[in-house]
RNA sequence: GUGGACGUAGCUCAGCUGGUAGAGCACCCGGUUGUGGUCCGGGAUGUCGCGGGUUCGAGCCCCGUCGUUCACCCCA
């Protein structure tokens, strides 16, 4: 019986996942930057809160979830997304009874039942943003702002920026109505229809040429926006030009789940396949109160890990191998191994990196070793230098060599390193 | 959930119209006793994803299954 990991999920080992906490610390940081402060969550919730959060009519909620019962007899659900857990911790702990906007920021991994395929997991990771309490252009225009920094800072330039506006719910309905009616008019097949009962915006996304030409006399949602929403829109925008992101408004853009009002955006990279969406968000008015809460705009954005990775590879834009020990240290004997681990041991406590080299290998095979490690320095620990207690500090790259004692070794580094 | 392709050493792959497996890289040892990256010599490595069938005989054919992958659907 051979073990594998279970379908469809994203694992990382060595080397990559030295890329992969590379793509994750480098989104973080972005967030971090702005003041956001770590949420840290459960990864299943009671299965209620998607259902009413995400909306029971989508995709998400209707055929993707990981539910379970426990043995208490809850229904459970390995979190989807990021969005109402993050809410439902706001509340459960009153943050947004404190200073206003509350900004919080999650990362780790989300569950999905799909049919695995390039850039969708099973398990996947993401990094998201809230910021709730506060309705004002200009935190929607930061909050994109963010997660384009945090793009920018990988490294990544070939991806685009869709941004619409949803509306609110009075706006939104009016739209929807005239909307089916157009639909009933096409000569369109069941499972479409059935598509469109669903959410009728999903068909502005069908991939089927005959499909979008049918939809390109439909009416579009931007048309039936209140003044307020039309403003605000109109607000973000000129923030965002501002601020030189480039944008393009799409006023056909779907988002999958419920919960999304006004301001809705999605970063989409240009070589990906189809899971080209690279981390997408908008705002939410409703949904504050639609668990539990009180009746408080919000707006997030949630970014792909996965495919940032994805991304960042596909731009080759993932920095070399920066990983490698400052020092290797080559123990010939028992007593050397000693002496090696206390200098280890030693150098705990600063940045220095050390490793050791285990075993009984041939001292060409450590060699090869410290060669194969990238290790900046390397110290043979034989008879005469533990005799003598001076020990000749090798520059890998240059091969020269300096003497150095358990003293100064500390100090000696710490000066080479800095001027590498 | 639907459809296509694929599944051979750690990795990338070869294997002719069926005759019980190979290369490159990586790994280990050695090229004078204690110093790497190149070069040379030597070495270990596979239930050919799993189960069944056809056949004298299957890695190569058939069925099933698991997994991977690409697309639909959907989305991060």
């Amino acid at each position: 019986m051979k073990f594998q990991a279970p379908k469809g999920v994203s694992e990382y080992v060595p080397p990559r996942s030295r890329a992969f906490e590379w793509t994750r610390d480098t989104l973080v940081s972005a967030i971090k930057h702005s003041g956001y402060q770590l949420v840290e969550l459960p990864i299943f919730e009671d299965t209620e809160l998607f259902t009413r959060g995400v909306g029971a009519s989508t995709d998400v909620v209707s055929k993707e979830m990981y539910t379970f019962e426990d043995r208490g007899g809850r229904s459970i659900t390995l979190r989807p997304e990021g969005t109402v857990g993050a809410l439902r911790a706001v509340i459960e702990h009153g943050l947004d009874r404190g200073v206003l906007p509350a900004k919080v920021f999650y990362v780790g991994q989300f569950f999905r039942a799909e049919r695995p395929q390039a850039g969708r997991y099973r398990q996947f990771y993401s990094v998201g943003i809230e910021a709730v309490g506060i309705d004002d252009p200009a935190l929607d225009a930061e909050v994109i702002a963010i997660a384009y920094a945090g793009f920018r800072a990988l490294g990544l330039t070939k991806f685009h920026l869709d941004i619409t506006s949803l509306g609110d719910a009075s706006s939104r309905a009016a739209h929807r109505v005239d909307l089916m009616k157009y639909i009933g008019t096409l000569d369109l097949d069941e499972a479409t229809l059935a598509r469109a009962q669903l959410n009728p915006l999903r068909l502005f996304d069908d991939k089927r040429e005959e499909v979008r030409s049918l939809m390109a006399g439909a009416p579009i949602l931007m048309d039936y926006l209140s003044e307020y929403s039309r403003d605000h829109f109109a607000a973000v925008r000129s923030h965002l030009d501002d601020l030189n992101i480039p944008y393009v408004i799409n006023p056909r853009m779907v988002r999958g789940l419920d919960y999304y009002t006004g301001t809705t955006f999605e970063f989409v990279h240009d070589l990906l396949g189809a899971q080209s969406g690279i981390g997408g968000g908008g705002s939410y008015s409703g949904l504050m109160e639609e668990i539990g809460g009180q009746s408080l705009p919000g707006i997030g954005f949630g970014l792909g890990i996965d495919r940032a990775l994805l991304a960042a590879e596909a731009e080759n834009v993932v920095p070399v191998d920066e990983f490698a020990s400052d020092l290797y240290l080559i123990p010939l004997g028992v007593a050397a191994k000693s002496v090696a681990l206390g200098i280890s041991e030693s150098l705990r406590g600063s940045e220095v990196t050390c490793e050791i080299a285990f075993g009984d290998r041939s001292l060409k095979g450590a060699m090869k070793g410290a060669d194969k490690s990238r290790a900046r320095f390397v110290i043979v620990l034989g008879d005469s230098e533990l005799e003598s207690g001076t020990f000749e500090l090798k520059h890998m790259a240059s091969g020269a060599t300096s003497s150095v004692t358990l003293t100064t070794l500390v100090q000696t580094l710490q000066q080479a390193l800095s001027v590498k």
